[in-house]
DNA sequence: TTTTAGACCATTTTT
DNA sequence: TGGTCTAAAA
C-alpha cells in the first residue's frame, strides 16, 4: 500500500512524530505548528503502515470539541470510520469504562452525572445537614476542595487534618457528599477519573485486558493534565504501551484548576526511552508576530525550550494603543476592526481577546453603537440552561428515582405547592433512614407522616414521574421528552417568563429536536451492546452531562469574535486585538504576586499573541472604572518585554494631545499621532457656564456638529455641541 | 408565592 | 458599577 501520502507533504520533524517506531514520543508542539495534523497523520500511519487495529487505539483529548475535529479529521483522511476506535475526552473515555465495569466498580447499571451545577447544590445541602455556618463555609469553596482533592486522586481516608479543625471540617462534608453520591449511584466529573482508575487498580484482570488490548496511545493537550489524568495514563500504558504525548509548555494555562505542568517535564523520566521531538515551525504568524512571542516566553523560567520560527516573512508590526480610558480603548478596536472589514476583510477574521469577562461590557457597548454584528464566546451553553436543567432533571429521575439532585431541582418546578416545610420534612427522613428522597417521599406518605395537603401535593408529583416512565417504555425518546414537557407543565411554567419566555419555549423545543437527532444517529456499537449500554435515553442524559453543547445556536452572519484569551486558545484569527494590557489586569492582581502565577499569565499573554496570523494590536487604558471606581493605570510589563522594534506605537500615553479635529486614521499606516493639537483633548479639565468643572471623556463628529461627553463633578456625565456649550479649558 | 430592596463581592473554565 | 443572592414585604 502507498502511504507516502501520509508524510509527503510534511516538515521533518513532523513526519519524524508521524513514522516513529512504536515507542514513547513527547512532541513538543509549538502554537500553529500543526499539531493536530501529526496527531491524526499518526493514528493513520499506526493503521496503515504498522497495521494495528483501529480497535487498538486510544486517543484522548481535553474537549469534547477537539475529539470530533479529531475524529472528522481522520475519518476524511482515512476516507472512512475507523470502528472500534476509542477517541474521546478522558471524562467521556472513563465514563465508557464505568458504564461498561459498573458493578466491578460499585456502581448501580444506572448511575448518572453530576455537573458542576447540581455538584454545588448537593453541598449546599450537605452544609445545611451538618448545621455548617454558610458564612463561614463557602459551599463553593468547599465544592473547590472536594474537586481539588480527586484532581489529586485523594479520597476523605486519605487526608489527615493533623488535628486542625477546620481541615477536619472540610474533610467531613467531603465524605458526607461521597456518601451522598454513592447512596444516589452519582458521580461527579473528577469521580469518573478518580473511579476509574481505582477500577484498574482494584481489577488487575481488568486492566491487564485494556493494557492488551490497546497498542497505541495518544494524547493531545498534554501540558493540561492533572495528577490524576497523569496517572490514569501511566497507569494503562503500564511498561509497554507506546504513547504519543503532544503538547506545549507555554500553553499551559490551566494550572489553577490542577493541570501540572510538570507533567511534560516529568514525561520522558517517566516513560523511559521517550525521544522529544521539537514542532518549530509555525504555518500562522507573520516572523514579527513570533519574534514578539519567543522574546516574552523568554522571560519564563525552567521551560521545556522552543522557538518558533516561519518563512512566511515579516509582516506589519503590533500595534500599541495607549487609550484614555476603557471606553476609548474600544472605540478605537472597533474603528480598527470596521476598517479592516471596509478594506474588504470578514469579520468573523477579527477576534477580541481580554483578560477577564468583565471587560467584555465596554466593548460590547461600543459595538453596539456602532452597528457591528459581534459574538461573545464562553456563555452560557445550552445544556446549561435553566429550563433545559429541569428538563433533564425529569428525565433523571424517570431513569434513577435515587438521582436526590434531580428531586430537589424540579419537585416543586412548576410549583406544585411542594414548600420547604414539606421537603424539610422529606429531608429529614431520607437523612434518618438514609435513603433518597424520591424513597423518603415515598414512605413519608404511606406512614402519614405528613399532613394531608402536603401529601395531596406531593403524590400527584410521584404519579406523574411514574407514569411517565411507563409511557416513555412504548414512545421514541423525543416524544417521550415531548409528553413530559406537556404532562410536567414545564413549557407553560417557562413560558412565563417576563423576557426570556419565548426563548426558553423555543429551547425546550429545541430539545426535542436534540433528541430526535441524537436518537436517529445513535446506535450502540457491539462493545456497548455487551456492556449493556443499549438505553438511548440514558445515553441522551450521559451526553447531556459530558458536553454541554455550544453557547449559541450555529451563527452565520459574519460577526467579530469576542473571547477570554482562556477559550482563545487553539484559534487563530487574521486580526486580534488583546485589550486591557494593563498592570494588575493582565497580569491579573491575584496572580502576579508569586512566580508561578506570574509566569502562568505570561504564558496566557503568549497564547494571544500567537493567535494572531497578520495583525495584532495591544491595547491597554491610562484610566478604567473599576467597580465603579476611577482608576489610574499603567501598561502591562508584557508590553516591555517585547522588544521595541517590533511595536508601532499608536499614541504614546498621555503625553501626546490627542485633539478633538484628530481625523481618525484612514491610511494604511497607524503610526498618525503627529496632528496639531488643538484647543481641547481627551481627559482634558473643562468648565462649562451652567454644570461647572468636569472631565472631557469623549467626542464624536468634527466641526460644528461636533459633540463632546463631558464628566461634570456634580451633574455626572453630559454630552454637549461644542460650538454651543462655549466650554473652557482649565 | 412572587416581588423588591439591600448586602455582598468581584480572574481565567472544561468535563 | 452591576450582577447575584438572601431576606423581608406585598
Amino acid at each position: 500500500m502507498d502511504v507516502s501520502h501520509l508524510i509527503d507533504r510534511l516538515n521533518p520533524p513532523q513526519r519524524e512524530a508521524v513514522s516513529a517506531p512504536l515507542q514513547s514520543r513527547l512532541v513538543l508542539a509549538g502554537a500553529g505548528s500543526g499539531k493536530t495534523r501529526v496527531l491524526v497523520h499518526r493514528i493513520a500511519w499506526l493503521i496503515q503502515v504498522e497495521q494495528i487495529s483501529p480497535y487498538a487505539i486510544m486517543a484522548v483529548t481535553f474537549t469534547n470539541k477537539a475529539a470530533k475535529e479529531m475524529r472528522s479529521r481522520i475519518e476524511a483522511l482515512l476516507g472512512l470510520t475507523p470502528r472500534g476506535m476509542w477517541v474521546g475526552t478522558f471524562h467521556g473515555l472513563a465514563h465508557r469504562l464505568l458504564r461498561a465495569h459498573h458493578r466491578e466498580a460499585n456502581l448501580p447499571e444506572n448511575f448518572q452525572i453530576l455537573d458542576s451545577d447540581d455538584q454545588l447544590r448537593l453541598v449546599k445541602r450537605i452544609c445545611r445537614e451538618l448545621n455548617l455556618d454558610e458564612k463561614r463555609w463557602d459551599p463553593k469553596e468547599l465544592t473547590w476542595f472536594i474537586n481539588a482533592q480527586k484532581d489529586e486522586g485523594l479520597r476523605p481516608q486519605h487526608l489527615d487534618s493533623y488535628g486542625d479543625s477546620s481541615w477536619q471540617t472540610r474533610i467531613d462534608v467531603y465524605k458526607a457528599y461521597e456518601e451522598a453520591c454513592q447512596r444516589g449511584g452519582m458521580v461527579d466529573f473528577g469521580e469518573l477519573l478518580l473511579r476509574s482508575h481505582e477500577l484498574w487498580l482494584n481489577q488487575p484482570v481488568l486492566l491487564r485486558h485494556y493494557q492488551q488490548r490497546f497498542q497505541a496511545l495518544l494524547v493531545d493537550e498534554f501540558q493540561d493534565t492533572n495528577k490524576i489524568q497523569y496517572a490514569w495514563l501511566r497507569m494503562l500504558a503500564g511498561e509497554r504501551m507506546p504513547v504519543m504525548a503532544v503538547g506545549d509548555d507555554d500553553q499551559s494555562i490551566y494550572g489553577w484548576r490542577g493541570a501540572r505542568i510538570e507533567n511534560i517535564q516529568n514525561f520522558t523520566s517517566d516513560f523511559p526511552g521517550t525521544e522529544i521531538i521539537r514542532l518549530e515551525q509555525n504555518y500562522r504568524s507573520t516572523d514579527t508576530i513570533l519574534q514578539a512571542a519567543n522574546a516574552l516566553i523568554a522571560n519564563n523560567q525552567g521551560r521545556m525550550g522552543k522557538q518558533l520560527w516561519t518563512d512566511s516573512g515579516e509582516g506589519e508590526k503590533i500595534a500599541v494603543y495607549s487609550a484614555f480610558n476603557e471606553q476609548e480603548e474600544a472605540r478605537f478596536i472597533v474603528e480598527q476592526a470596521e476598517k479592516w472589514a471596509d478594506q474588504g476583510g470578514m469579520r468573523q477574521e477579527v477576534a477580541i481577546l481580554y483578560r477577564s469577562n468583565a471587560q467584555s461590557r465596554v466593548l460590547e457597548e461600543a459595538l453596539v453603537r456602532a452597528g457591528v454584528p459581534y459574538r461573545i464566546y464562553g456563555g452560557q451553553r445550552f445544556y446549561d440552561r435553566l429550563e433545559i436543567r429541569n428538563a433533564l432533571a425529569y428525565l433523571r429521575l424517570m431513569q434513577n428515582r435515587h438521582d436526590d439532585a434531580a428531586m430537589e431541582r424540579v419537585i416543586n418546578v412548576p410549583t406544585r405547592g411542594i414548600g420547604s416545610k414539606t421537603l424539610e420534612t422529606v429531608r429529614d427522613y431520607a437523612r434518618q433512614q438514609q435513603v433518597s428522597l424520591w424513597q423518603a417521599s415515598v414512605e413519608a406518605i404511606e406512614r402519614r407522616l405528613l399532613s394531608g395537603r402536603a401529601a395531596g401535593a406531593l403524590l400527584p408529583f410521584i404519579e406523574l414521574i411514574n407514569q411517565l416512565q411507563r409511557d416513555s417504555e412504548s414512545l421514541a425518546m423525543a416524544d417521550t421528552i415531548a409528553l413530559m414537557l406537556q404532562h410536567s407543565g414545564l413549557v407553560e411554567h417557562h413560558e412565563k417568563d417576563k423576557d426570556k419566555g419565548e426563548a426558553r419555549a423555543e429551547n425546550l423545543q429545541e430539545l426535542v429536536n436534540a433528541a430526535r437527532q441524537f436518537e436517529q444517529s445513535w446506535s450502540p456499537d457491539e462493545e456497548d451492546e455487551q456492556a449493556g449500554l443499549t438505553d438511548v435515553l440514558a445515553a441522551f442524559i450521559d451526553q447531556a452531562a459530558l458536553d454541554a453543547g455550544d453557547a449559541q445556536a450555529a451563527e452565520f452572519s459574519d460577526c467579530v469574535q469576542l473571547m477570554t484569551l482562556h477559550s482563545a486558545k487553539g484559534l487563530e484569527f487574521p486580526l486580534v486585538f488583546m485589550a486591557g494590557l494593563e498592570e494588575s489586569l493582565f497580569p491579573h492582581s491575584m496572580s502576579m504576586e508569586d512566580p508561578q502565577g506570574l509566569e502562568e499569565e505570561r504564558r496566557l499573554c503568549y497564547v494571544g499573541i500567537t493567535r494572531a496570523r497578520q495583525k495584532l494590536f495591544m491595547t491597554w487604558a491610562e484610566s478604567r472604572r473599576f467597580y465603579g471606581q476611577e482608576e489610574r493605570r499603567t501598561h502591562s510589563r508584557f508590553l516591555r518585554e517585547i522588544p521595541e522594534q517590533l511595536l508601532e506605537e499608536v499614541r504614546l500615553g498621555a503625553s501626546i494631545r490627542r485633539p478633538l479635529s484628530f481625523q481618525r486614521p484612514t491610511s494604511p499606516s497607524f503610526a498618525e499621532a503627529e496632528v496639531p493639537a488643538t484647543e481641547f483633548y481627551l481627559g482634558q479639565r473643562v468648565i462649562h457656564g451652567t454644570f461647572g468643572e468636569g472631565i472631557l471623556t469623549n467626542f464624536e463628529g468634527q466641526g460644528p456638529k461636533a459633540r463632546v461627553e463631558v464628566n461634570f463633578d456634580d451633574v455626572g456625565s453630559k454630552w454637549l455641541i461644542l460650538s454651543m456649550a462655549k466650554l473652557q479649558a482649565l
